[in-house]
DNA sequence: CTAACTGCAAAGTTTTTGCAATTGC
DNA sequence: GCAATTGCAAAAACTTTGCAGTTAG
């Protein structure tokens, strides 16, 4: 017969570790990296291992539960709201803020016909310099916030 | 200590490797990663070195005059042409493409008053699948980093 | 029971840095 | 000359993988 196994689906179980991943990153609002989440689940697991972090992250991802972000080159960035939604980005500190959900929608589906794509989906990014950076000339950035660009 | 000193501004000078990888990013259409141009710019300049290329690539994007993309997690790539656009990737291949320089503006500026940002400049990112890859087999939903480049 | 999951350590990638030699102005 | 730049190699930063022991169903 023609090779029509259905796909080797892996049956996924629960575990502590995923859970906790999961929650820290659903609870905060820095869109946070790999590294960062890894240091805030030790404090609640303390055997807790970065590649156990970043396994859960990739099936967490898989399972379309969290969402990976490309904001900052060479480092990847994760989000617990799947949502549609866009990110602005201070330029100085790095810190990334959700948009409010009214930003104006463009009707981004015309873009297909033009280019021959098949639009999933589409991503706004907008950069500048955040409230507390205007202020301060002073580098008196990050906060307790997670790392820089 | 009234340290109003003016920047300790650093005076550039010509080389033939920050030319060579310039005038690489420039003539290719592929948003290339700093592996790929290095192996390009092996071609033209066989003891060019990666340690080379990256600070060569950490210049130019500081002159301005090319720029560095954030469309693949964890991995930077580069664009030599920086006026404004947007870019459309594949889902299933990684492959960018630009966008037609037609596609619609949208007052991004407004975004500022809602948010508090001093707004520098935006970014947009469209994702689906490209002409060739809606083609063959179906095993989409891939978010593969990109074979292709 | 057994396949998924874990911690650990080792390896793989991507990017940066220290240093002596070279080069542009 | 002097500072910017380079090649090399080593280090740092980020991510994945192999393996033996543990755990959920």
């Amino acid at each position: 017969m023609g090779d029509t196994m259905a796909t080797p689906e892996k049956v996924l179980k629960s575990s502590k570790q995923r859970d906790l991943v999961l929650q820290i990153l659903r609870s905060s609002m820095c869109h946070p990296t790999a590294d960062w989440i890894y240091e805030e689940a030790r404090k609640h697991m303390s055997k807790i291992s970065k590649a156990t972090v970043y396994r859960n992250l990739k099936i967490l991802k898989e399972e379309g539960k969290i969402r990976e972000l490309s904001i900052s080159p060479g480092i990847a960035r994760y989000d617990g709201d799947i949502r549609m939604h866009y990110h602005i980005k201070c330029l100085k500190c790095g810190r990334v803020d959700d948009l409010p959900h009214v930003f104006p929608q463009v009707s981004i589906e015309d873009v297909g016909e033009a280019t021959g794509y098949q639009v999933h989906s589409h991503r706004m990014e907008i950069m500048g310099l955040c409230p507390d950076c205007q202020n301060d000339g002073i580098r008196n950035n990050q906060m307790n916030r997670s790392p820089i660009l």
